[in-house]
DNA sequence: TAAAAGTACTTTGTAAAACAAAGTATAAAT
DNA sequence: ATTTATACTTTGTTTTACAAAGTACTTTTA
């Protein structure tokens, strides 16, 4: 007995998640201060969400300068567009038609 | 400065919430039970997840008696349909292009 | 008719998450 | 030399998620 929900992967759950993931599926890469304003979240809940992310495998990060300023910016991993694919087919097979069945 | 995940409500993040929502976007009702084998948690669980849309005024139950057993089943509120389809449109906005603008 | 079972919870307790705020290390600009 | 910026880490609090057990009521079943 399967449940309609399980797809939906634990990590894409939240909100913040779901934003980086997204803007970095749209672009390839995205440094720490471009997300949290696009966020508008604080630095060090940002980097947890980040690090989440890093754990599961599906962003990783480049350490970089930008002329002599220190830049870090996340960019997806294949894992983690997969997953994230998987998540919102997953999503919107659940929320088009869970029709219930005379059965069951 | 507004972050671009704001329009994400909440109550959505999880996804009990969100199998309990989309359960009762299509099937106009449903009950307790019923709900218990589509998204096969415990019941406590289930309980406190639909409590917590109650709290909301996202969904509303229903106590009636099926022949002579007791039966609960809920049904989503007006409010709790417009709360919803806010929330996918924020999640398909936010899904598709959230592409960096040169400035800001 | 007494015991077992089903419905729909509530209560209890624990573990995990989310988050803000403050602190830290490094480097760069003033 | 002091301040400022970047990108964190640490600390601590509050909120959530969840399982498991308990409860009140009813209804089978033996």
């Amino acid at each position: 007995m399967k449940g309609i929900i399980e797809n939906l992967h634990k990590a894409f759950d939240n909100r913040v998640r779901l934003g980086i993931m997204s803007a970095l599926m749209v672009n390839e890469r995205m440094d720490f201060n471009s997300m949290k304003d696009l966020l508008d979240i604080t630095d060090g809940n940002l980097a947890s969400h980040l690090k989440a992310l890093e754990k599961e495998d599906f962003i990783l990060v480049n350490k970089t300068f930008i002329g002599r300023k220190p830049n870090t910016s996340y960019q997806t991993t294949p894992t983690g567009r997969k997953a994230f694919e998987n998540h919102l087919n997953a999503l919107e097979k659940l929320i088009s038609s869970q029709q219930m069945k005379p059965d069951e």
